[in-house]
DNA sequence: GGTGTAAGCTAACGGTGTTCAGTGAACGAA
DNA sequence: TTCGTTCACTGAACACCGTTAGCTTACACC
């Protein structure tokens, strides 16, 4: 009778130890340096243990990726309220960067590792729906600026525009996550920039409404009063170590 | 005598084979795909071969690195003889957006991949030298437009704009390098997308000069009534498919 | 008690990057 | 010519990886 509800419920159970901790894992350590057999013992199982909850660790990953999104579209929930959709997809393209400089490695996981197919059987989340698909939801926010006339004509195309939006802020988060700690790059406040390369990319596509100079809005004058951040240039060198071991090497 | 020449010439020759035998074999299949043994194999020698002329794989893929930065500056060259810094750096960004997608597998080693320190015995290239180092190269032209006067006072760090310019390019093409193939991002003309993206956060730091209503340069106009410029949309794809096949899911 | 189901274990397979003692050919010196 | 030295390269391992076939064991049901 109520057995199988237990054996079903031990069997969530014991699937769910798997998650948290290969969540816990690769938070800490990142995703390619975890392998199925530290998760395992982890939990004090068999790595062969895993496999019959997960297909491989592909599936796993995905299963945490599901989660993840999930968590994304939930941190930009705030901003659905706004009423102008030009304010609406800066506060939700600063939603977005909140949720990337919060949770690196989940944004590694989601939008910076290749995706394999997506088996809607493996996906809790209903792809295109506005409402769970944080994708969908810029692409929504997207198509309201363009169809109110906010927009000039050059960006029109809802799908390029709505790729134009994720990769303006995907192009700062990834750079980041990259090569943040890279002296050559020298990353310094990329929140900042982030928001400054928003607000660039969407003053750009704005109209310009007669009587008003520049599409300078509250949202992009605020960036502005900062200390004048001496320039770069010196910071480049990249005194590091470890030193490289080859028994030989050309210099030539 | 001149023995020690000919052995220094045998080894930079079977060096020069190594790195060839790498790049041949990672263009074909991606990075993380080949194997020291596979590219052993490929020059018929022995596995362990390639570490008494690299230190590690990382090594060896570094020294491949060195050789593609050159080529993006190389691309890049074209452009230099432009007067004007804005549209220099307008043309530099789509110089650097036809590198990209000419050649996606050299970009994902180059810009998608974690580097380590780097070691100046290792590169060939001058850091911070706007001849050689293409980054270097993107910060003097972003000096020179923020000098002249030309960005709005909102964008005078020249490190955050020049870490805004590198983003804005770079968000469409690692995008488009991992998803590319996603249906559910369906990317169409990301080559068309990504002078979108440029365009318009140029022209959303442009300081708005009096009697032009709108900053639309000839640059931005010429962007949009354009033949589907089919860039490589297809060299890219990689290998997916597997069918997940766990013994049992849950799918609840 | 017998039986079927299935979670988990044991032990392996074929792969990975990397190491290291040893080999053999080429060399300078005697 | 013979010697000792050098050094690019080999062969065999090491410690890991993801994954799987087959066994054990526990349990619900007849």
């Amino acid at each position: 009778m109520g057995s199988q509800e237990r054996r079903e419920r031990e069997r969530h159970s014991t699937r769910e130890k798997i998650l948290a901790a290969a969540r816990d894992l690769f938070l800490k350590e990142g995703f390619e340096a975890v392998s199925m057999r530290r998760i395992a013992q982890a939990i004090e199982y068999t790595p062969a243990a895993i496999y019959t909850h997960f297909a491989d660790k592909q599936e796993l990953l995905m299963a945490l990726g599901d989660a993840d999104f999930r968590m994304l579209r939930e941190s930009m929930r705030e901003v659905d309220s706004i009423k102008d959709p030009v304010e609406r997809l800066r506060a939700g393209g600063k939603a977005y960067l909140r949720f990337a400089f919060d949770h690196p490695h989940h944004y590694r996981l989601m939008f910076m590792t290749r995706w394999p197919q997506i088996d809607p059987a493996l996906c809790s989340i209903e792809q295109g729906n506005a409402d769970e698909d944080a994708f969908a939801c810029l692409g929504s926010v997207v198509h309201e600026c363009i169809s109110s006339g906010r927009f000039s004509e050059a960006y029109t195309d809802p799908q390029k525009v709505t790729q134009m939006c994720w990769a303006a802020v995907h192009g700062v988060v990834s750079l980041f996550i990259t090569h943040g700690d890279d002296p050559w790059v020298n990353f310094t406040a990329p929140m900042e920039t982030a928001e400054l390369l928003l607000n660039a990319s969407v003053d750009g596509m704005l109209v310009h409404t007669p009587g008003v100079l520049k599409p300078l809005t509250k949202a992009s004058t605020k960036a502005l009063p900062k200390t004048p951040t001496k320039t770069s240039t010196k910071a480049v060198v990249g005194a590091r170590s470890k030193a490289t071991k080859a028994k030989r090497r050309d210099i030539s």
